[in-house]
DNA sequence: TGAAATTGTGACAATAAAGTTACAACCCCC
DNA sequence: GGGGGTTGTAACTTTATTGTCACAATTTCA
């Protein structure tokens, strides 16, 4: 299902196998680099859709790799994740500065490091192309990042654009607004939870229009967040 | 509270971590011990729904708690799985004979393990995580979650929609309702037994609906507690 | 049969969760 | 630097859920 491929860049083996192990069994296929010689040939030649980044590296740090990898065109995109020993803020602030799109700070949870993975991929657009997606007259269209309802269009903020495409690429499922904020926010922002029902709000009256109403599509789930589902139509 | 629980017991802490870690990634919830006495006890107090057991244990063999296990009443049908270190076809010819489920050979592939514990539940019944169970025309379904009955959308609180996720999730088994609060409601959470009888009567009444009866799948167990089974049918 | 134990049931107040609104900070573009 | 749109948050309102009780109904067993 996942099938996407991470590098894993760390100087210790042991690490490596953790996360390798964790990655495996939620489905992502892994290659691993002890030093930034080799993770930047493996980043040429494999094309991994992700990388997990020590900060401290031999021969040069992770940060050097960042630098490398966010200077150069053709994989400026290349989403990163940093791995950083302590709770050091200065190396993070000075990460995300470089273009690192989250970071984790060691010790962490396996199962956050695979949740930060799969958000960053799914923000990413790495296997949810900007595809056009449609329930009865409601189209979203990925490309031109428009909304219509039949054949007028729907005002709405970003966030709540990329709410609804969120939800609309993962019908029949309830998040939580934890979830959503990972999801659609970024694993690394802080903001409050609340803020979810807000947006949920505005995405709601922007789906009522004089040509359709189609604000009972996000349904909510009391006790644990949202839903959309089709079901919500008549 | 909606994963199957898992009992590891091995007296080595990185193994035990390492099955955590793949256990959790799967969506398991795990409780751990080092040796036969405390596992004994947890068995007895926590109610897992799967025991992965390894071999060689200081005081008292793996082999004689799975005897513990299967001589007892009340424990016989919990699934077991034997980890043994080398392929020592003896060991695991013993433990298949006094009764252990399946076994599995270290070193394995965490995928494997978790292959063998998913088979293993499902063969005992269990319910996996999020997963969609369904009775007849009753379906759960642990993602959106969501009851229906037929096509039709059944309305209930968060409380009594875990209280038939557990339930369906352990079908033909009574419970009492301290053990019913311990699952559903959480182990540390101090509210009235009789409240269970409330709840209880919430969800039959949510489970009579116009397109379909399903109340008598719950059952009631005088001088004991509940019972969720499909012979309430008909 | 009748008392005791156990479970079913409806009502209620307290609480928790979600809806809603207003507002200040921010951002970007002109 | 000003204006329009966007964002996150706090505060307030509304609604749903929860736990408990009192009492009714049922079962058990002497």
């Amino acid at each position: 299902m996942d099938e996407a491929t991470v590098l894993i860049v760390d100087d210790e083996g042991a690490i490596r196998d953790m996360l390798r192990m964790a990655l495996e069994i939620a489905d992502f296929r892994c290659i691993e680099a002890e030093n930034i010689h080799d993770a930047f040939t493996l980043v040429v030649d494999e094309r991994p859709d992700l990388v997990l980044l020590d900060w401290m590296l031999p021969g040069g740090s992770g940060l050097e790799m960042l630098r490398r990898i966010k200077r150069n065109e053709a994989t400026r995109d290349l989403p990163v994740i940093m791995l950083t020993a302590k709770t050091a803020e200065d190396n993070v602030i000075q990460g995300l500065d470089v273009g690192a799109d989250d970071y984790i700070t060691k010790p962490f949870a396996p199962r956050e490091l695979i949740a930060r993975v799969r958000a960053l991929l799914r923000r990413s657009g790495i296997g949810q192309p900007n595809e056009r997606m449609q329930v009865s007259e409601l189209v979203l269209d990925g490309e031109s990042k428009r909304v219509l309802i039949g054949d007028n269009s729907v005002e709405m903020g970003p966030t709540e654009f990329r709410l609804l495409q969120f939800f609309m690429s993962h019908p029949e499922r309830a998040y939580t607004r934890s979830q959503l904020l990972d999801q659609v926010w970024g694993a690394n922002v802080y903001v409050e939870e609340r803020t979810v029902d807000v947006h949920i709000r505005r995405l709601r009256k922007s789906l009522q229009s004089p040509h359709g109403d189609y604000s009972n599509l996000i349904q909510t789930v009391r006790g644990t967040g949202y839903r959309f589902s089709a079901r919500g139509l008549g």
